[in-house]
DNA sequence: TTTGAATATGCGTAAAATCGAATATATTGA
DNA sequence: TCAATATATTCGATTTTACGCATATTCAAA
């Protein structure tokens, strides 16, 4: 939307806490996740995840889209080459930092993106 | 040295400052340079660049090599290959970031490197 | 138009990071 | 052994982040 600069020490700084860290991981892994998915799969209280996704989301991390009452968050789609790369790294190399939340993930009754997507 | 567990949290974090990016992209661009090379390039009081240095050495990204009084950092031999990467694409793409320092280096007289290494 | 669910934000406080200045440590060479 | 240079660390103050909690906002369904 705004200009964005993906300035890399704005983008580390965003990567450098690790509800930030996973739950962008967790995101990418799973295309689409609405704020009260993330919520749940890593049990924390729903403004804190929503101040973590903002931080990710102003780095130029994120996008979001509103569907009804959810809001989704992605991956930008606008992420430079070298941005995904770096991602795609840190995805591989550390799947444990989503092996939980995603299990819980996949456990949670009535997901809003079961039916909406 | 010590057992090293690349936490990419702690990783992030180190490089989410500006300073210790672009300082740590300067000594990966140079292979070797101490601790007096890298206060004039930045043009940072030498406790400051020490201590940033010191961040980035318990991130596990740099290693050190006393010789005589000189303390010569260098990107630590045993980074896995995915931060490796994570470097790469960062330095390829961040030029910019050590334009400056780096002029500052090749301009600087009596350097210890030219006469050690 | 009221209710409830989902999300975002304001605010005061606590924790963490950073800094400058002073000082400690280590090494060299006289 | 003493002086000088390079580097590391301590300390107190300041700034930045993060948090919990309350509340605002948005939308859907009744």
């Amino acid at each position: 939307m705004e200009p964005m600069d993906y300035n890399p020490v704005t983008v580390f700084r965003a990567l450098g806490d690790e509800l930030r860290l996973a739950a962008l991981l967790l995101i990418r892994d799973r295309q689409k996740l609405c704020v009260c998915e993330l919520t749940e799969a890593f049990r924390v209280p729903q403004p804190k995840m929503s101040r973590h996704l903002a931080t990710l989301r102003t780095a130029g991390l994120l996008e979001t889209e509103r569907r009804g009452q959810w809001v989704y968050y992605s991956l930008d789609s606008h992420l430079p080459g070298w941005l995904d790369h770096v991602l795609d790294e840190t995805a591989h190399n550390n799947a444990g930092l989503i092996e939980n939340p995603r299990a819980r993930l996949q456990a949670m009754a009535g997901r809003p993106s079961v039916q909406c997507l």
